[in-house]
DNA sequence: TTGTATGCGTTATCAG
DNA sequence: CTGATAACGCATACAA
């Protein structure tokens, strides 16, 4: 590949002029400036960034650190991340650590090496060992989606206590006293939010705790399916369950559609965080939506204010989940009833 | 940043046996070895492979140019990519075109500059004007998804002609004679494979082709929206429809469920592509699926072949579809049906 | 308005 | 087994 240099010689002048021109840098007459821009097109010169970034110490590289791009939540995140980093000169490179922390390290340490300017990261752990060296290299990070124990960083999270205690609050005030719950893992603030708002829904409402009632599990299809199961062992069953997210969700209706216990005529089901294309076509599940996009679009831009040195101290962002009505949460319903699904 | 100079100051060494330790190249002593470790260990160094980049050519960073992440299919051909890349010391930067060519070319423009290792890209057109710029500057590329017109390119697809084809044959063998079919858009191969399958069964059954059946547009709910809509207004109401993709099939649901039309009473409906989370919800759509993570990955192994000098004529690997039948294409059912969706 | 010298952090080459 | 030197491609500081 032509380099500067080349593009210098077949101009008949120094590289640094070249530079000038590329960067619109400095003063270069429009002459010069003519005659480099044609070099540069005969040539097809392709300025290296590397060597740029090598100088400036900048390599106008984010990374995006989640769990699996297959689950539409961190998908859409994704999407704010990319959009808004893009809008701002900044490539993105996605990072899947399916929940290993093993995993986290290593793609850390290549995100280390590759001198990103900055990390968006839904760690692994919630006491978060991983994040240290980035801190330890003052590489500016936003933690998204989930707390870590004793870190005061940059954070941007869903109001996982709130959401949960507004679905419980809803079932509760349908009727239900028996409330099964799947929550996320244990040492995942999320998991353990969501099961706060649950039980602060329950205790308003003077209801008892039932330990029986409370599961936890991977925020995956199989927790859901095999908790699920479990809960509808119980002696007292319970009449309504709250999925701690949408692939737990997922699960547990595979399981009800096993053992022929129809949604919501015989259990009510709530669930945190849409299922974008389910809900198109499936309109029967009660969710408190997530805002995902903006959550990634925020990290980034939280991201780039430290990148700037537009801001010191850190900030912690809380956005809202909203809680979006359908009939899995105690309606009668048939499929054949005319509902009008929104994109 | 600690720089490999500081490691082999503190260590009494010079930089380049430094280099030998950190990449386990040339001969160095056991001793020199500890102590050098132990510098790299109390300095927290990093190497900075932007520096060993510039020598050596090679950024072992791929990019994955796809439409948009937040399509599932798209989702786990980047898993494929992803986890090929990763097990082969490859990062993955994700770019999202949108269909839309200028982004297409200005994604490229900033890989060239970064000076990625190499690119798998689905063309936004089927000119594939954006790729010459990476064929002029050599840079491997392998194509995915849809062809190119007249490029002799790496190339992984899934059977579109035969996929279509299969879906169509099934419905007529169901009795269906009136077949409508809302294929991708105008200058995407896939579409145009699709619809190709598609004539060809009706041709091997004697079904005469009735150009009002037959509609084109973006790969996107709204467009299954509208144009369902508008196969639904004929005169002589299809009795099955035949959705180019899973986001078309979505918009398509989207609207029979508005005008009251049930899948499969009244409707039979199949469908390109598996939509994951749905099916194990609601298991009434008959797809062909692709092989999207072997895609994904497949595309990543050729693409590593070419980059290790491997391989030096193109190849075209065409991957099956798979015929998944489900209720949607013809049967009596209803949803409180005991059925075991499985994972 | 243009050019020279220099350094960013590594590693290849050649010596010792 | 270890080191000095130079070069990768570009941009900053300083001159002219």
């Amino acid at each position: 590949m032509a380099t500067i240099r080349d593009v210098a010689e077949r101009a008949g002048v120094s590289p640094i002029t070249v530079s000038r021109v590329i960067n619109d840098s400095g003063y270069v007459s429009d002459e010069t400036r003519r005659e480099v821009e044609a070099a540069i097109e005969e040539l097809n010169y392709v300025p290296n960034i590397l060597a740029r970034s090598l100088r400036s110490k900048r390599t106008h590289t984010l990374a995006l650190v989640i769990t699996d791009v297959t689950n539409p939540f961190w998908t859409t995140i994704a999407r704010g991340v990319e959009d808004k980093a893009v809008e701002n000169g900044f490539s993105v490179i996605l990072c899947n650590t399916d929940e290993d922390p093993e995993k986290e390290q290593s793609y850390l340490e290549v995100l280390l090496q590759k001198r990103v300017d900055g990390v968006i990261i839904a760690p692994v752990t919630s006491h978060g060992a991983n994040l240290h060296s980035l801190s330890r290299l003052g590489v500016p990070y936003v933690v998204i989606d989930r707390r870590v124990e004793g870190m005061d960083t940059d954070l941007v999270t869903g109001d996982s206590v709130g959401g949960a205690y507004e679905l419980t609050k809803h079932l509760i005030e349908l009727g239900h006293r028996r409330i099964g719950i799947i929550a996320g893992p244990e040492q995942v603030s999320t998991a353990d939010d969501r099961l706060a708002g649950y039980l602060k829904a329950l205790e308003e409402f003077d209801i008892p705790v039932d330990e029986a009632l409370i599961k936890r599990g991977q925020f995956n299809q199989e927790a859901g399916y095999e908790l699920t199961k479990k809960l509808l062992e119980l002696e007292e069953r319970p009449t309504a369950l709250f999925a701690g997210n949408n692939f737990i969700a997922i699960g547990a209706l595979t399981a009800l559609w096993e053992l022929e216990v129809r949604v919501p005529d015989e259990m009510a089901l709530v669930t945190f965080d849409e299922i974008p294309h389910l809900s198109a076509v499936y309109p029967f599940l009660t969710v408190a939506a997530q805002p995902a996009y903006d959550m990634g679009n925020i990290a980034t831009e939280l991201l780039l204010e430290r990148l700037d040195g537009r801001r010191e101290e850190n900030r912690e962002v809380v956005l809202p989940t909203r809680l979006i009505l359908r009939q899995s949460s105690g309606v009668e319903v048939g499929l054949d009833m005319a509902m009008s699904p929104s994109f």
